[in-house]
DNA sequence: AGTGCCATGTAAGGAGTTACATGATTCG
DNA sequence: CGAATCATGTAACTCCTTACATGGCACT
């Protein structure tokens, strides 16, 4: 995932390491804290795969920079990807979820995790309402999927609560 | 994760890891196929940490049959899982998502991502809902879940389409 | 003197996936 | 004869996370 992230941002304008980690953790508004090492792992990778090639541009005063951009094969590579049929989607492997699952007709157990995953909840969504107002177009409509998701999950808390209560 | 959902099982009954593989995949009606391989080598390492110790059960005909229970540990483990807060719910690495958002404002392939994942949505949801039949409670409620957040997927997908459009 | 920014990396480890190995029995 | 079921395991690999290493400059 994160190799074809960097992908995609280097299909909008070549860039270094450095520089690819900020717009990554831009874009995906720090949902996804990325450590610099792996950027460079996998920048170097990609160069090994020949889906990249860097050029190297001194600076004085500062460290060179590796300046990557993507190759014909890379292109093609972040075509593919975007144009791969989507995974399948019956796939659940949340804790909220499961912890819910596991402890269902256990009542105290299980009424107790719902409501502290209720009250987590309600705080992400707070959460993403404060990032929600600092972000561009594409960043916000992900924003906005999360919040939805969470809300979802919200819906399905108070399912959950009746199944519990009727066991 | 797996760890703590054998945990879980083990905390019903004690059983054995081909049995455990089978449990394990009848609560999550499929949606998580695992490798017998793997329950195997969670249980040793659990009991390499005291989580669980077992006990040889000779059968005629069959292998035998290293049959686990949770130990004080184990089942300390588990309680300390179930109530541990919620990880940050704020959070989000779908191909779904990141597929669109790297594709926002470049109209033709945003869109095709956009359809393509709705199809994909639709289909999940109709098999769900087969699936929904031949289950039990807590079974049925973990696809209950699923069904409602690809629901949500499917009106994030809508607004991504509004979103695209606008650019 | 210490913290933070710029810019590059290496290394260790956890979690999950996939494939393979072994051996007996039972069903078609 | 071949495939499926019962029952155990090992090995290799990918992906992601976390921590650490290096070195100069600027600001307080």
């Amino acid at each position: 995932m994160i190799r074809y992230l960097l992908l995609a941002l280097l299909g909008r304008s070549a860039a270094y390491g450095y520089e690819l980690k900020a717009a990554f953790e831009r874009l995906l508004a720090g949902t996804w804290p990325i450590n610099i090492g792996q950027v460079y792992r996998e920048l170097a990778r990609m160069e090994a795969n020949g889906l990249v090639e860097c050029t190297v541009v001194a600076q004085d005063l500062l460290p060179d920079r590796k300046v990557y951009e993507l190759t014909e094969r890379g292109s093609k590579e972040l075509e593919r990807w975007l144009e791969a049929p989507p995974t399948s989607l019956v796939r659940l492997r949340d804790e909220v979820f499961l912890k819910v699952i596991v402890q269902l007709g256990n009542h105290g157990a299980a009424l107790e995790t719902i409501w502290r995953q209720r009250e987590a909840h309600l705080t992400a969504i707070a959460e993403l309402g404060r990032l929600r107002n600092e972000t561009d177009a594409a960043t916000g409509l992900l924003i906005d999927g999360l919040v939805l998701r969470l809300e979802a999950d919200l819906r399905w808390l108070d399912l959950a609560e009746d199944a519990d209560r009727a066991t």
